[in-house]
DNA sequence: TAATAAACTATACCTCATATAGTTTAAGTG
DNA sequence: CACTTAAACTATATGAGGTATAGTTTATTA
């Protein structure tokens, strides 16, 4: 069953075509099916709500069945985020490096939008799915002419998924007031809290931070305040970038 | 029980003392004891030991106990990051912003090293608790003479939370083979396969940067090197504030 | 037609988080 | 000193979830 020295997580990973079953019944599912349930699942009601008992309920199957198509819950976790993550390719051929790896983050975050429960799959591996590494290639196809070596490039990407991935986490969690909050006033009150706690005596940059009310603008959007304070740190970012650069490209 | 319109997650998270009760059996337990068992647990056995019964089997009480002093389990995780995440000062004082940066950025690096399980806390809401608040309070102070406005500060902090916190959890990926995978070609396994996978068709310049090994240096701990990447990326980020300052400081 | 093995089902176990309904225990009150 | 009251704790139960183990069905090949 494992050919090729390839492991089993990989080739569903991969979808790598299987040796047509000679013997035994066929199978009424494939994994591409069952991940794009669960991805399904996930979209309409988060991650909590793709467990595997509802996909088997969604594809009419046992829970004990999809065992044939993922190795675990934790692995089906990663061939969704994987399935869900297909590339994005910009409409227009971005002119240089700058403005390539800023579409590029900008694609990224717009994906962790439109699905906010990709960010909050636990990490527990190197990205090596066939639409991760496609976001990898295309970073590394904007930073091409940079001159930087590849650990400089990969690293460069690895900051920049975790600036963009941390970010749509922070937007979530400040766009939607926690929607299990019973108490009405809690964001509110959450608000009215801290800056009752954080007194300038401990926490004197804080508390100044507080009341200049730099945090918690009621009068516009929290997305429109966390979008953009990420434009903001991506434009640092690249600045970072540009200045380790051999030369300007 | 909701004095002074502070929630009672607060009151918990920030010890707030409550008015001894007049009536009523005397608690055995705190908030304190509850938590710090549960960090106890984490330590030793990662989040996943972190469970209700666990917590109460160590205190000998009945998990249902525990809801006296924690509104949730998703609470519990709140109050455990926070307790668990102490401010460090640093030895010396810093010689300028962006060398206390540096430290900041370090010392919270540390912090994820030492308690691998905080990083994996999932973020449901800002920063609140006085340790987390702490640490903000610190990298503001480090940030004060820069010129910068609250916006852009706390932007800043954001921004190198998010890359200290995604580069912990990339470390523990890295440095762990995951220890419950049985094969024990697993670790090299995976890398020869993703190198079959990834081609020079599809991925043209993620396949090269395979073939330069840069990825997967198997001759110096894969610690090492995400120490190494942590280090520069950090120096891009201190780069581009440095950038972005009115003038140099 | 029988052997074989793959795909699927049935059942069961264990762990959790947590709701609901008690029970114990202390402090105040008559 | 009973006696009420309410807080802290226990008992029990529910329902969900992941997954091990042991079948059962169904197609292919001999």
């Amino acid at each position: 069953m494992n050919n090729d020295a390839v492991p089993d997580f990989f080739r569903r990973l991969w979808r790598l075509p299987t040796a047509p079953a000679r013997l035994g019944r066929r199978s009424t599912l494939d994994v591409e099916t069952v991940v794009a349930s669960a991805v399904r699942l996930a979209d309409e009601g988060g991650l909590e709500a793709a467990t595997l008992p509802k996909v088997a309920k969604e594809l009419d199957v046992t829970p004990m069945s999809l065992y044939r198509y993922v190795g675990s819950k934790q692995e089906l976790l990663q061939l969704m985020l994987d399935a869900a993550s297909p590339p994005r390719t910009p409409a227009a051929e971005p002119s240089g490096w700058r403005e390539g790896m800023r579409l590029w983050a900008s694609d990224l975050w717009e994906l962790y939008t439109d699905r906010p429960w990709i960010p909050r799959v636990p990490i527990y591996r190197s990205p090596s799915g066939p639409n991760q590494i496609a976001w990898l290639e295309r970073g590394f196809a904007q930073l091409a002419d940079t001159g930087l070596d590849w650990g400089d490039k990969l690293m460069v990407l690895t900051l920049l998924t975790g600036f963009v991935r941390h970010s749509a986490l922070l937007a979530q969690d400040l766009e939607e007031g926690r929607s299990d909050h019973s108490e009405t006033e809690d964001k509110d009150g959450y608000a009215r809290a801290l800056r009752a706690l954080v007194t300038p005596e401990h926490y004197p940059h804080t508390a100044e931070m507080l009341a200049s009310a730099a945090l918690l603008p009621s009068d516009e959007p929290a997305g429109a305040a966390v979008r953009a304070d990420f434009d903001a740190g991506l434009e640092l970012v690249l600045d970072g970038l540009a200045h380790q650069l051999p030369e300007d490209a």
